[in-house]
DNA sequence: TTGAAAGCGCTAACAT
DNA sequence: ATGTTAGCGCTTTCAA
């Protein structure tokens, strides 16, 4: 047995083919016909076949998106709030994970382009000017989450990560703390290059020189050797508890701002096995994103919490706007979040 | 400007519609006219419709996935893997995340079905007998993920859960473990089922009585709840760093076995933050899918390994086997894991 | 090898 | 409101 049509349901309902479609494209039929056809369709089991109305419709009620860095817990938490919101709005998720930086969004995205996604959301990856071009022309709408873009053409919504950094950076002054170090996120992000530009602000508008600013790239080990470099007489010697820290008299960091969760949990995680400092006593790590994790006691980081929820939905209501309407209008959207203080970091002005 | 179709390019090559068809599908066609149509095709920005293409051939190169309980990270690297193997394999992934298990995983099928996916793979989620029977009158295949069946015309992909959760209480035993509990997963899904029956199993062979089982139903504060349950008389009380343990003779578990790593995180949270009972000294924790947290030296869990990349591998390899070949070959694998022990447990023997 | 013709299952345009 | 006709962009006969 294989899949009913609309002219089987027809022939089956005395009726017409295309007032079989009517009836599932919900345009006016009569209560008669709508019952016969009903009636028809559920003993053939028959259900339109979205294929053919996509076609013809030029609609897929798809969306396409590509995550990068998905390592990054803040991506499934996204992926997770695309998914059930693009639900309620009866559209399905096309999903490619960009599996290392390498990879090639554009290929990726032609292919949902081949597959004539309605819009195409772009995770903290971003795209060439051709494939740009490419989208524009056959109008699918593209908004880039979690990642800015120059281009002013192409709609954005990410969090405001240059105050979020800002704030960071101020709340550490404000409590006391001397010697900041910043644990950058990679420099060819948009979050990796305000993030930065947030801390420099903030620190220059205290005349207070970084005690370092060292660039990782979102990836954990980096992160961890980061990490390193920043406590270097700290690390405890191989099968020893003894650091060479004590007849050295270089200074460490009193904080250390790590420009997301995901590789702030790696900075926790080298302090703690590989020092013998104490966070916060001898150290504070404050990180960005609010992650779930984040407020886990055995974690417990001071973040800023961007809120992915939030930005999902204003990601989602730009790409339908655009989608719905013809008319361009590109929206730079940045959702204001809010510092979150735990035990990660404390006040050392007392 | 829009789209291009095989007919301008077929106008712009000086060819018919079909044979531009032909070169796109890998069709014998002369050398001469390939060149030619893909000079036109070049300059036409033309690439075929997937959708058309599909219509016909009914296949759409496109697989879909319902994943529940995606906050535990287990399904987030497995997810990770079925995108990266699928790409490989060209086709891509329609995914829907079942927000919670009241989710009906039929209607996310049935999507599925109407979009004419060429195979599903349902993770940690089961489905009704009679849209698995919709499925075989269509002839997509279906394979579950980490989820066994009673009806053994489902191919399902596990790890060896029964064996897998006797290993780890083997090892308990063996490391002088006296009083072993078990926090259980949800008995509605095969894995909690089986973990648990491989534990009693295990303990019995030895007879040994369990020290308690709860079952927690793979959610984070159910397990924070069951590990509450578990050590009454060490919770902290409210504002103090008290416990009522001193003057009562409860008896608390020297081990708990937890059916997996995510609710295993929940209960070293809620020994370190709300009691004063220290892990592995005082009791060992095990978990169980080793995901790639567990092995952050800040958690350092012992567990049991459950390949993800192997069990996603196999998953697909079943998938499309049952695309290629029309005969029905149903296949029910379980991959083998091992037992990690890291920090989180020590031998009481000695 | 290649073109002409047919048709996948549906929606849209146009009568009535 | 509804049937007839046309056609979305492609693959697949069928001849030549």
């Amino acid at each position: 047995m294989v899949r009913a049509t609309a002219a089987d349901v027809a022939r089956e309902a005395g009726v017409s083919q295309p007032t079989v479609s009517r009836v599932f494209s919900g345009a006016s039929v009569s209560e008669d016909k709508v019952k016969r056809v009903r009636n028809a369709a559920e003993k053939l089991d028959y259900r339109p076949n979205a294929l053919a109305r996509s076609l013809i419709t030029g609609r897929s009620r798809t969306i396409g998106l590509v995550v990068a860095y998905f390592e990054n817990p803040f991506y499934a938490e996204a992926l997770e709030q695309f998914s059930t919101e693009l639900k309620k709005r009866g559209y399905a998720l096309l999903l490619f994970l960009a599996t290392n930086d390498k990879e090639d969004a554009d290929s990726l995205v032609q292919d949902l382009i081949d597959r004539q996604v309605d819009g195409v959301v772009l995770a903290s990856i971003s795209l060439s000017g051709e494939l740009t071009q490419k989208l524009r022309q056959l109008h699918i709408p593209l908004v880039l989450f979690n990642r800015g873009t120059m281009d002013s053409s192409i709609s954005a919504v990410t969090s405001a990560n240059v105050d979020g950094a800002a704030q960071v950076t101020d709340y550490l002054l404000d409590t006391g703390h001397k010697r900041i170090a910043h644990i950058a996120g990679w420099s060819g992000s948009s979050t990796g290059r305000d993030r930065r530009l947030g801390f420099e602000t903030a620190m220059a508008a205290r005349a207070v020189t970084p005690h370092a600013i060292i660039e990782a790239n979102y990836f954990r080990e980096s992160a961890m050797q980061a990490c390193r470099a920043l406590v270097p007489g700290d690390i405890k010697q191989a099968g020893t508890n003894q650091t060479i820290n004590e007849n050295s008299d270089y200074e460490k960091p009193d904080a250390i701002f790590v420009g997301n969760d995901y590789m702030a949990f790696a900075v926790l995680d080298c302090l703690r096995s590989e020092t013998n400092l104490e966070v916060p006593e001898d150290i504070s790590v404050v990180g960005y994103d609010d992650v779930l994790m984040a407020a886990w006691p055995a974690i417990n980081l001071t973040t800023f919490r961007q809120p992915a929820r939030r930005m999902v939905d204003r990601t989602l209501d730009v790409l339908f706007e655009l989608i719905e309407s013809t008319d361009v209008d590109v929206q730079h959207h940045q959702i204001a979040g809010e510092l979150i203080v735990r035990g990660s970091s404390c006040d050392r002005s007392c």
